[in-house]
DNA sequence: TGCTAATTTGAAACCGCTTTGAAAAAGGAT
DNA sequence: ATCCTTTTTCAAAGCGGTTTCAAATTAGCA
C-alpha cells in the first residue's frame, strides 16, 4: 500500500494524507484520525527512499570504522559504543549506517556514504594521528564527530575524548608513589592518537620525577589479550624486570595478568598492574571491589555524547564547533600495591 | 553536481550517462570515456534515494541486535559477526543498517525497516526460544536469515548455526572421561535458543552415562566476566563442588578462572574448565598452546555465511530454503585434566 | 550509392513522497 | 444574506535517478 492507494481509498489527496501523519497543524483533528486508522489498518508504511529524496534528509547517520588490515581486528569497545550512541539516535529518530574500512580504501567508502541522501552526518572512530580523514569530511560539508582527537591537525572539528594523556599521567605517578621505578606500559596501536597521547602522560609522570622512559618497556599493538600476554612475558624476562604494568584495556591486562601468574608472581604483590578500563557491559572491572586498578571512563558513555553532539550539528549546523575532553575515573583495586623491595 | 546538471555540461542525456556509468552496454566506449572522466572531474556521486527509488532496491541490510534491557547488554561477539559478514555485503556493493532493539519494541523496528525501500533483507541475531520474529518476517515477506535456530517453531526459514547441543555434549563427555562426576554449567541467558540448546547437550552427556542434572550446578544469565565468577564462587562453596566447569563463552570463563584462583585452587588441576569459544579477534585462545579447552566455531566466519546466504535469497527469492549446521571444533588446551581423587 | 540491420542516443514516464501556491469550505461579523 | 477571514483540502511541481520505447546515427552489404 502506498500514498497513492490509501490516497484513493480515502478519497483524500496526498497532500492532506501526508499532512495527517507527519503531524501537520493545518488538518482537522477528525480527518487526521481517520487517515491514522486506515493507515494502520491499510498497514500503509511510508516509503524511506522517496522521503530522504523528496525531503533531503536521510534520518542516517553514518559510522565508518577503521579494521586493521593486518590483523583483522575489530576494536572490543565498538558494541558498548554503538549501544550508547543508539539509544540518542533512536530517540531523534535516527537509524544508523556503518561501513567497515580496511586501510587504503576510505576515499571510496566516504565518497559512497556521501551519495547525497546516504547519511545526514558520520561519527568518526578510532582517529590516526594526522588523520586525513578529517580534512577529507571538512572538505566534503558533511557533519561530523570524531571519538577521540587527532594530533598534528591545526582544523577545528568537533570531538570527544577522555583526557587520555592525563589518565596516564596519574595511573603512572600511582605507581611511582607505591615506590614502583620499573614500569612497563602496554600501549595500542602506536598510529593510533590515543596511544600517542597514552604515552605522552605516561612520559609526563616519569620525567616529573626525573626518571627516563626505557623503550624495552614499552609495546604498541592490538589490544588483544595475547598481546598482553607476550609483552608482559617478554618484560618479565628481562634482567630487570618490571615490578609494575601499564595497560590499554581491560583485555590486555588479564593478559598481563595471565603472564604474571605463569611466572608464579602473585598480581598487586610481586607485580602490579593499572589499566584502562571503558566500563564494558560484558566485562565489568568486578563489583564492589575493583579487580584491577584502573583509569575508568564509560565509552557507551561516550557514544551518547557524541552522538548528542552529531544531532545538535545537524540541527544547527551553524553553531559553533564543540569538543568534550571526558575525564578519567582513577579507581583502585587489588592489582597494585607497593612495590616490592 | 547532480544527473541532470552533469547531462548539460557533457551535452548528453541522462539516460545515456546513467546507462555509461552503470556498466550497460548499449552505449559506446567513447562515450563511456567521457562520461566517466567529466563524472570524476566533476565529482558527480548518484543520489543514493533517488536509485532506491527508482530500482527498488536499497542495497542495504538491516541487523537487527536485541538489546537485554535488563542488562544493558551488548553482545561481545557482535563486532566480529559483524565484521565478517560485511566483508561479504562489501563485495556485493551492499551496505548494513543496523538496529538496536529493546524488549517490546520490535514491532515498531521491524515495521520502520520495512518502510519498503529501507533494506533489501535482515539478519536476525540471537533468536530465543520460540522466537516470534521470525513469524513476523514471514509474513512481511522480506528475505531474512537468522543467525541461530529457534525451538518450537515449524516454520521453515534460513539458519546458520553451530551445533550447540552436540559440542556441549562433547565438551561434557570429554569431562566425563576425565572422571569428573560434578561438572557444573555456566550457561546464557535461557530465554535464549543457544542456551537450552547446549543445556540439552550438557544433558544428553550426564544422562547416557546414567547421571543426573543437578540444577544446583546449572546458572543462566547473560555472559559477562562478573557471571562467570559469581556463579563459580557460589558452586565452589557447595558442599560438594564440582571439579569441572562447562562455560558458554570464553569472557564468561575468565571469570570461572578468576573465581577458581581466588579459592587458592588450580585451573586443569583442581578444577577443569571447557569453554565455548567464538575465536574473537581480540580475546584468541592462546595462541599454539589453547589457554582453554573448548568447543570452537568462528563467529566471524558464521557471519561470512550468514551474510552469503542472505545475498542469494535476495538474487534468487524462489531457490529453496537453505539451513548450514556448523560443527565446533574440540581443542585441548590448558585448562583441563584428570578429576582429582 | 541505396537500403536494411545493428548500434547509439534521447524524450518522457515513472518510482513514492513532500511542499508550494491556489482553491474550496467553513466560520464570523455586520 | 453578504462579505471577509480563517481553516481545510487539493493539484501539480519537484526531489534525482532508472528504464521503456522511439528516433537518430552508423555500419554492412549488394
Amino acid at each position: 500500500m502506498n500514498l497513492k492507494e490509501l490516497s484513493n481509498v480515502l478519497g483524500l489527496s496526498q497532500t492532506t494524507i501526508s499532512r495527517a501523519l507527519n503531524g501537520y497543524p493545518e488538518v482537522s483533528e477528525k480527518t487526521r484520525h481517520r487517515v491514522e486508522t486506515a493507515a494502520r489498518k491499510y498497514n500503509y508504511i511510508p516509503n524511506r527512499g522517496a522521503s530522504t529524496l523528496a525531503t533531503g534528509r536521510s534520518m542516517t547517520i553514518g559510522h565508518v570504522l577503521p579494521e586493521a588490515t593486518s590483523h583483522e581486528l575489530v576494536n572490543p569497545i565498538f558494541g558498548d559504543f554503538i549501544a550508547g550512541a543508539s539509544e540518542v539516535y533512536k530517540s531523534n529518530k535516527y537509524d544508523m549506517r556503518f561501513s567497515l574500512v580496511q586501510d587504503g580504501e576510505e576515499q571510496d567508502i566516504y565518497r559512497s556514504l556521501m551519495r547525497r541522501g546516504a547519511v545526514d552526518g558520520v561519527v568518526l572512530q578510532a582517529p590516526k594521528v594526522n588523520d586525513e580523514r578529517i580534512g577529507m569530511l571538512e572538505d566534503i560539508g558533511l557533519p561530523f564527530v570524531v571519538h577521540g582527537r587527532s594530533s598534528g591537525l591545526n582544523a577545528s572539528y568537533s570531538w570527544v575524548d577522555v583526557n587520555n594523556r592525563d589518565s596516564f599521567r596519574r595511573a603512572t605517578e600511582f605507581l611511582l608513589d607505591l615506590g614502583h621505578r620499573r614500569i612497563g606500559l602496554i600501549n595500542g596501536l602506536d598510529t593510533l592518537d590515543f596511544a600517542r597521547r597514552r604515552h605522552l602522560g605516561y612520559r609526563d609522570a616519569l620525567e616529573s620525577r626525573g626518571f627516563e622512559v626505557d623503550t624495552a618497556l614499552v609495546r604498541n599493538a592490538e589490544m588483544t589479550e595475547v598481546f598482553g600476554y607476550h609483552a608482559t612475558k617478554e618484560m618479565l624476562s628481562q634482567k630487570i624486570p618490571p615490578t609494575a604494568i601499564v595497560s590499554a584495556s581491560m583485555i590486555t591486562a588479564i593478559g598481563v595478568r595471565r603472564a604474571i601468574q605463569e611466572f608464579g608472581l602473585v598480581v598487586g604483590k610481586d607485580v602490579s598492574i593499572v589499566t584502562h578500563d571503558d566500563d564494558l557491559s560484558y566485562l565489568k572491572n568486578g563489583q564492589n571491589v575493583p579487580i584491577f586498578t584502573a583509569t575508568r571512563s564509560s565509552v557507551r558513555e561516550a557514544g551518547r555524547i557524541v552522538a548528542q553532539m552529531l544531532m545538535d550539528r545537524i540541527y544547527n549546523p551553524d553553531a559553533p564547533i564543540t569538543k568534550k575532553l571526558l575525564e578519567a575515573e582513577l579507581v583502585v583495586g587489588e592489582s597494585t600495591g607497593p612495590a616490592p623491595t
